[in-house]
DNA sequence: AAGAGAGACAACCGCTGTAGA
DNA sequence: GTCTACAGCGGTTGTCTCTCT
């Protein structure tokens, strides 16, 4: 992996659009206070550098820290003549200076690792970097989308691999909302996820997927397991079982985060048995997996 | 050799959450 | 309850480097 700084000059953006045209000096005044609250304090933003950090400027902001530690990012540019805005100081030592940080390139390892995190957590990079010691969220976020993204797609567009529906709650989103499938890989924004649903094979076909799943939920919102279901199965109903059989050890956790796993085609082929290969192989296997031991697995306090 | 396009990644932006006044 | 400052997060951008034609 390259270390180099570039020489970059950014442009900046007008952030202020809903504003800039606002006519009277309440919306002035409101204008002024957003400006000064994005500009992170700083009264004339032309005093502040930007772009790609010198190296005196690095030593300054490692001096800083050293002296007083971490925080306080606002405070950097009067205490230690640093003219980079305290939002800038702080990513760059987190993203670059802070010792503990791990260069180098990513190990097969913690690809894997990134990989089934991404599966489970969808883009919340600082989770994901948080169980990879001395990565950080931007690198594993620009790791992400310009390499395993593309490496993941592709795999699965080879596997031909069938995604699990999830039954989710937000709070964000609205009351009518809840309960639509959606791809919770695509969404930034915490989900609570009560249960999964697996599509059998018929979805995949010309069947209109979305409208099943809801239908399936009227019906039957609060269906058994996938282990005694196996009927409505065979209809082409989508699977429930509850995810918290997945991930947890004791009744009293409530999974309130991303979850998005795929099974294999063939696990989903009638002749099969999807039961079966959930019950007995895959689903044991993949609870078992080295990488998601149960004592060690998703922090259901950091969703809460 | 030169230009175009893709890849890589540092650094930016806007937004949200939270603590304290 | 409201306001303010600040920290943190994820999405996006701009520029440099590499590779291909």
């Amino acid at each position: 992996m390259r270390t180099t700084v570039y020489q970059s000059h950014f442009k900046g953006h007008c952030a202020d659009r809903d504003l800039a045209d606002s006519p009277t000096s309440e919306h002035q005044g409101k204008r002024e206070l957003v400006k000064m609250k994005r500009k992170g304090g700083y009264e004339n933003q032309d005093a502040v550098n930007r772009g790609a950090w010198s190296a005196e400027e690095d030593q300054i902001l490692i001096n800083y820290v050293h002296l007083h530690g971490e925080g306080k990012w606002g405070q950097i540019s009067r205490r230690a003549g640093l003219k980079r805005c305290g939002k800038s100081c702080r990513l760059r030592w987190l993203n670059y200076l802070k010792p503990d940080i791990k260069r180098g390139n990513i190990s097969s390892d913690e690809e894997d690792l990134i990989i089934r995190l991404h599966s489970l957590l969808g883009n919340r990079w600082s989770l994901i970097a948080g169980r990879l010691p001395g990565r950080t969220d931007n690198e594993i976020k620009n790791y992400w989308n310009t390499y395993l993204r593309k490496k993941v797609e592709e795999k699965h567009k080879h596997n031909n691999n069938i995604p699990i529906e999830l039954r989710i709650e937000s709070p964000r989103c609205s009351k009518n909302t809840l309960g639509i499938a959606m791809d919770p890989t695509k969404s930034s924004h915490p989900v609570r996820c009560t249960e999964v649903m697996m599509p059998t094979r018929a979805l995949n076909d010309s069947v209109d997927n979305k409208s099943l799943i809801s239908a399936s939920w009227n019906q039957n919102p609060f269906a058994s397991t996938a282990l005694d279901d196996h009927d409505r199965c065979a209809e082409g109903f989508p699977k429930h079982f509850d995810i918290s059989d997945l991930f947890m050890t004791h009744e009293d956790c409530h999974f309130n985060g991303y979850a998005c796993v795929e099974i294999p085609q063939h696990f989903g082929d009638e002749s099969n048995g999807l039961n079966g290969a959930i019950g007995e192989t895959w689903y044991d296997n993949w609870k078992n997996d080295d990488y998601f031991p149960l004592e060690y697995d998703v922090d259901f306090s950091l969703f809460s």
